[in-house]
DNA sequence: TACCTATCGGTTTTT
DNA sequence: CCGATAGGTA
């Protein structure tokens, strides 16, 4: 490998740099991550390396993916041994092998999000806390925030428990954690905290992963939290091979607990480390480079970088100030159709992002209409729906008997006759009888004021669970499924139901049944708990298909890490980004400036950036205002288009909207409808490549476009664009 | 016990 | 505006 052909100086040593604590602190776009790549097939094929004795943790399970692939290009198929993942997948690969030295089972469940709510909300009750006094989704930031710092429920009790809410935190942490014991279940702090419990308590199986991490690598270590950096710490104690890679000004991750001092302190935490800086910008235009470093110049406490790129100036930044979100998604469409005419883009080399989730919806409804398509990563995720979490809750009671969250789940689903109170009277037994509430099921008959029918309903569940918990080793997880299904006559239950949404349930039970043998088929001897873990810990991004012909939306967050030609950030509007909730918080605006920073930097040609005069929230209209961080690019970047800046209100008021000379002005260019050729009318027959043959009824003008109504032969009425819908006149 | 409707409130970001 | 949920009714 000649590193000097792929790498710039300061690269080079980077990866050269074989033993003894390093630090790359460098910007965007910078190499980072091409660094660590190299170092990775360098320390393989050029100091033999052993690949077991390496651990490289990436912030995806994709950015993992990508790394290896890259890697065993050079080092060839060494790299699938080398330990490579994420800092939970890491977790739950440690925590699979010696759950037992914790007092957990092998096969423990993970818990999400969702949950971990439903536990805490049964705790919260336990402790006699009612939802009016304390909101669950507080009470779980509270707790997961102890989570990450490692404070345990003694010790919060000991420092808070005098507080008002905090001492109500505090008992129901208390509570919160024997559960989870009790269900042997985890939630994603454990997957990092529990294997530091078991290195603190069994120093053989510590003294094993410090001899065996020879060599450690962190990527965005500027996003490491608390546990996490304890963690990698006493790992690295031994031979302190230790790269850490990242950027202070691209810390977002505060919400869940990650600590920019981490990075900060690295070189007195190894006052022998390396420092190495990278400066020169292999992603961005001049403009893009520039306009992101005066933006995260506002913030204080950063290490300031001096970045240059070789790169062309590049074309100005366009400033969007639209009318309303879907004017927002209209200027966003308008100027992609621009992008793919004028400069040949491919949909694939377009990213759309935001700040929140919510607001994907109308720029999603905008595109749709126009039959653009695009790539959707966050939101209502398919392992999120509700039939699947249920498919997902019967497959994890049978792996762990003990998860009292997915009994409940599936309990009476489909409804099977046993109401909540049975349950109660279920779990009241199994406690006084001290066996799990699956084996309580099956014995019933040993309770009073339980209707004989119900009796004989849990006798059933109890027998197919056991049954399939049994034989489930001699199971493929296909035919698993498949049992689970007829056994319970889940998919019937559905066929049953009137609501419409019904029949796509049933389609996205199906398509988890394929999800389940495609897992099978990778992965030769793949366990029930193999596949329950890699479905609780994938995520968002994990599942993008970056060359598929289509944009991509998602927000800020999911794109760190990412690149892409063109990128458009909707919602620059102060209390969208930076958002309200951030305002007043202590050191909320400069977390909010970093994902700024991350959001253009993100750009490799073109940017756009868009706001809106005013938003519909909760049905209302409200007016906004223009980001700061717009404010803070300097004017000689910027392109406006659009409404000019300022005056909207005034203008709003006297319906005059064009025509006041901002053409004259270098930077303006008012832009609005150019309306799209119009050849058709209502009456016409028309021909589209999907849905066939239909009638025009109706024709309205969308912005610069047209809205067409057509009834369809077969598919009944559409709505569709002018633009994009290729209707042909027949 | 199951299902329907009136009421409330609003999760920022994610492993 | 839309979804979750409590509370009442069949
Ligand atoms: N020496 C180099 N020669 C050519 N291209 C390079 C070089 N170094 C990096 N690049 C390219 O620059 C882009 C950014 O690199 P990379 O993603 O590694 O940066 P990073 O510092 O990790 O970025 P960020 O922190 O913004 O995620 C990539 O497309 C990469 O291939």
């Amino acid at each position: 490998m000649e590193l000097r052909e792929l790498l710039n100086e300061e690269q080079v040593q980077a990866v050269m740099h074989k033993e003894g604590p390093l630090l790359i602190l460098a910007g965007a776009g910078s190499g980072k991550t091409r660094v660590i790549t190299y170092r990775l097939a360098w320390l393989l094929s050029e100091h033999n390396v052993s690949p077991e004795n390496i651990l490289c943790v990436t912030f995806t399970n994709k950015a993992a993916q990508e790394m290896k692939s890259r890697a065993r290009k050079v080092a060839g198929k060494k790299v699938d041994k080398v330990w490579m993942s994420t800092f939970h997948s890491f977790g739950v690969r440690v925590l699979r092998l010696h759950a037992e030295l914790l007092g957990y089972d092998k096969n423990f469940t993970i818990y999400d999000q969702e949950d971990r709510e439903r536990l805490l909300k049964e705790c919260m009750h336990d402790a006699k806390v009612s939802d009016k006094e304390m909101k669950v989704y507080d009470c779980m930031r509270y707790i997961q925030d102890a989570k990450n710092s490692l404070i345990t429920p003694a010790e919060y009790m000991n420092d808070y428990g005098t507080e008002y809410e905090k001492g109500m935190v505090a008992r129901i942490y208390e509570i919160y954690e024997k559960r989870l014991k009790r269900n042997n279940s985890m939630d994603f702090d454990d997957l990092i905290w529990k294997p530091l419990d078991l290195f603190n308590n069994n120093p053989a199986v510590l003294e094993k992963y410090r001899e065996q991490f020879q060599y450690i690598m962190i990527d965005e270590y500027q996003d490491i939290n608390h546990a996490q950096y304890m963690l990698i710490s006493m790992m690295a104690s031994k031979y302190k091979n230790i790269c850490v890679v990242g950027d202070d000004d691209q810390s977002i991750y505060r919400f869940r607990g990650a600590d920019i001092t981490n990075i900060l302190n690295f070189e007195e935490d190894y006052p022998d480390a390396k420092v190495i800086r990278l400066e020169r910008n292999y992603r961005s235009t001049q403009t893009i480079l520039k306009a992101a470093h005066k933006v995260i110049q506002n913030n204080s406490d950063r290490k300031e970088k001096e970045m240059w790129t070789d790169n062309d100036k590049g074309e100005k930044i366009i400033f969007y100030y639209v009318d309303d979100e879907v004017m927002e998604g209209e200027a966003i469409l308008n100027e992609i159709d621009k992008l793919m005419r004028l400069h040949g883009a491919d949909l694939k080399d377009i990213a759309i992002f935001y700040r929140t989730n919510a607001q994907s919806r109308s720029i999603e409804d905008r595109l749709r209409r126009a039959g653009l398509p695009y790539k959707l990563v966050g939101g209502f995720s398919f392992y999120g729906r509700m039939e699947i979490k249920d498919m997902l809750s019967y497959m994890r009671i049978i792996a762990n008997p003990r998860d009292v969250i997915s009994f409940k789940r599936i309990v009476n689903v489909p409804p099977r006759g046993i109401s909540d109170t049975t349950v109660e009277k279920v779990e009241q037994f199994a406690f006084q009888n001290d066996i799990t509430l699956l084996e309580a099921l099956g014995r019933t008959q040993e309770t009073e004021n339980i209707k004989p029918m119900v009796k004989q309903s849990c006798s059933q569940l109890h027998a197919l669970l056991t049954g399939l918990a049994i034989n489930r080793n001699n199971m493929k997880l296909r035919d698993l499924m498949a049992e689970i299904l007829t056994g319970t006559g889940y998919i019937s239950f559905w066929e049953n139901d009137q609501n419409p949404k019904a029949k796509e349930r049933i389609e996205n039970v199906k398509e988890l049944v394929s999800a389940v043998a495609e897992f099978e088929e990778e992965k030769k001897d793949a366990t029930l708990e193999d596949f329950l873990s890699q479905v609780a810990l994938i995520s968002e991004v994990d599942k993008l298909d970056e060359n598929a012909d289509a944009v991509t939306l998602m927000t800020i967050h999911s794109a760190k890490g990412l690149e892409f030609d063109n990128v458009f950030i909707a919602g620059m509007d102060e209390k969208i980004f930076p958002h309200k909730n951030c305002i007043e918080e202590e050191g909320g605006i400069e977390e909010e400036r970093r994902l700024a920073y991350v959001g253009i930097t993100r750009a490799r040609k073109r940017l756009y950036l868009l706001s809106a005069i005013s938003r519909r929230q909760f049905g209302a209209r409200t007016l906004g205002a223009i980001s700061r961080f717009i404010n803070e690019i300097p004017e000689e970047y910027l392109h406006h288009k659009g409404r000019p800046p300022a005056k909207q209100l005034d203008e709003k008021l006297s319906g005059a909207v064009h025509d006041m000379g901002i053409d004259a002005q270098p930077n303006y260019e008012a832009t609005d409808a150019e309306p799209a050729v119009m050849q058709l009318e209502p009456g016409d027959k028309v021909s589209h490549i999907k849905m066939g043959e239909g009638i025009i009824t109706k024709i309205e003008p969308y912005g610069d476009d047209y809205r067409i109504t057509v009834m369809f032969k077969k598919n009944g009425r559409k709505e569709l664009s002018a633009k994009y819908a290729g209707l042909a006149k027949i």
